[in-house]
DNA sequence: CTGAAAGCGCTTACAG
DNA sequence: CTGAAAGCGCTTACAG
């Protein structure tokens, strides 16, 4: 055996050992003015000598509370991670989780399965990104009366989310897009097998899809027609470099990418330049999140300005008023956005 | 009082209402094989109708584990998370926790005290990466008899950690850039308040300053001379930034910027651009770790390679055989690294 | 196959 | 100020 498995003394070895009761010593670490002077002292001095620390695991029992906020994995952990704009969000998450005494723990899928993963978890309330809103989450997360709330997802009855306006981000960046005078697009969409809503007219590729759409209409072209194409893909860079690489190889290439996802919209940018395609002067390509990355870039990326950081910060808020038993007085927040105009759009008009 | 707290049901309603004893529902849920099927039936029958869902805490308690990993935010949760360094390891770590079915639980300074974070942490085992080692959290991790594992941190006794050869690696980086001609130089170190280890020899901004200091002493370089600058930075983009303003400033600027960080790298090549410098021809720059935006930012930086990821996959693996009490072959893991040649390091001589 | 009972390590209302 | 005792919701060795 370890060293790690030896015994560890218990309250009930303090209170032996100091001639009090396990009230006592309980109270020694958690209501001293309860207690004399005197006895507090011993107390301590025992629990020094022998190397007590109360058990955080039979404490959160007894209270009836974990201390943790959790936050449902939409994909695969390290896909995760890797996505700029979610790790922004678990900034905003974490700060707050910080100010109220609060781990984060992260929630990766249980044998593939994420109600599993939920059925299990050890936290006071859940925040879910847009992916991961599967019915069967939702019941879990009913049946065992955990608050949650979702960022980026299906806002739906009885499910607070955060959001942008989604639709009008869209449009509005596509708009650009067609003012610059690009007549011939692909639009790259985020996987919407990852987003099973259950209203799947709501969920955010389908949204952002309908703005695109919109504008495009306005500007007299058939979203449907040859002049637009379509590719979907997961939110990795690596992906990001293959939907270049299937734009790049087009027959009728076109002249400007309209993607969901900044971290696509790079990937994509890095393929051009691999294959000696000029970003912006031979493709233009514009994102949407506006991660950190997207000014690294050359040329910077025009995207949409949203703030991941203040998602996670008021998702988090939110759970932990619901937590406080707080009534919530709105299910849905709308967070804004703006167009951030750099270099990766060419103008073919003016 | 909100929905969330309403009582839900426990064992001993299910027992109550299928009419068998605590026993039989538990085992109908972790035993199945131990029960006839006809009970196992009715009580997962009745465990659905009131919506039962066996307390993960209880079920800990009893079982004595926590089924979580702690990860110790070495900084600000902000600035930790917006380290792409520091979330390649995370992605690691994560990932080995699904394989084992645990969760990652990520532990923030509870009222300024990482110790007293520690003290309430309900995890089975933990992972820190060096800025953290301060004695006192190790004392903390040794009282609770928890495991631990520490990722870029000091090796001390009784301390496993997974490192990289930091003084070859920072040596061999220093002298590409003396190779190349260079002989006016700013050192840009991590912040080694940040870094509280035990024997401060050892730890990794000075084991990095070593190496850099080796390859100057070979060059005929005096480290102490005027011929090299030391700055001094938290791990962040926006202090990259500030770095970069201090350098551009110097009256008599350097040729080149050697930076213990990618990350700090970036940012002081930003500002270069901004400043209307040019990155390599009027000043280079190299960094270390090479995190994916090193490739993405104009000029591609040369810096050491070293895999994030597998260092914390190597450091959850390592988590994981102490948890089951196995013993830890060797204390100390060390992972290769490579010098990644890209553009931001101008050659002055051929 | 089944269940009564002890146990996990705490907290806390209650009585003294 | 102090302590005996019940309780948090599970698991499991043991006896039948």
């Amino acid at each position: 055996m370890s060293i790690y498995h030896d015994k560890r003394p218990t309250i009930k070895d303090i209170a032996a050992a100091s001639g009090y009761s396990k009230t006592a010593v309980s109270f020694a670490f958690n209501a001293p003015s309860r207690i004399s002077v005197e006895a507090r002292e011993k107390i301590l001095g025992c629990a020094l000598t022998l190397g007590y620390v109360p058990d955080p695991m039979a404490r959160n029992l007894s209270l009836k509370r974990y201390k943790s906020i959790g936050f449902l994995l939409p994909q695969v952990i390290g896909n995760t991670l890797r996505n700029p704009h979610i790790t922004g969000v678990l900034q905003g998450i974490g700060t707050v989780c910080q100010e109220h005494g609060y781990t984060l723990t992260l929630i990766p899928p249980v044998d593939g399965s994420m109600s599993e993963a939920v059925r299990g978890a050890a936290v006071d309330g859940l925040i879910t990104m847009g992916m991961s809103v599967e019915m069967k989450i939702v019941d879990m997360m009913k049946l065992r009366k955990l608050p949650y709330v979702t960022i980026d997802g299906t806002p739906s009855e009885g499910m607070p989310s955060v959001n942008i306006n989604e639709v009008e981000a869209a449009y509005l960046i596509m708009r650009e897009v067609l003012k610059a005078g690009h007549q011939s697009i692909v639009i790259i969409a985020l996987n919407k097998d990852s987003f099973e809503a259950a209203d799947k007219s709501m969920n955010v590729p389908t949204l952002r899809l309908k703005g695109y759409h919109k504008a495009l209409r306005e500007a007299g072209i058939d979203p449907q027609g040859e002049e637009v194409a379509h590719l979907v893909c997961d939110t990795t860079l690596e992906e990001g470099r293959r939907m270049g690489q299937i734009v790049y190889a087009m027959e009728r290439r076109p002249t400007a990418v309209v993607s969901m996802s900044d971290i696509v919209a790079i990937g994509a940018i890095l393929h051009f330049h691999e294959s000696g395609l000029l970003v912006p002067d031979d493709m233009s390509v514009v994102g949407f999140d506006d991660i950190p990355e997207a000014s690294f870039i050359t040329p910077r990326l025009t995207t949409i300005r949203q703030s991941s950081v203040e998602k996670g910060t008021l998702a988090a808020q939110a759970l932990f008023r619901a937590i406080n038993g707080e009534e919530i007085e709105s299910n849905r927040m709308e967070l804004s956005f703006t167009i951030q105009e750099r270099e990766s759009l060419k103008k073919l008009v003016s």
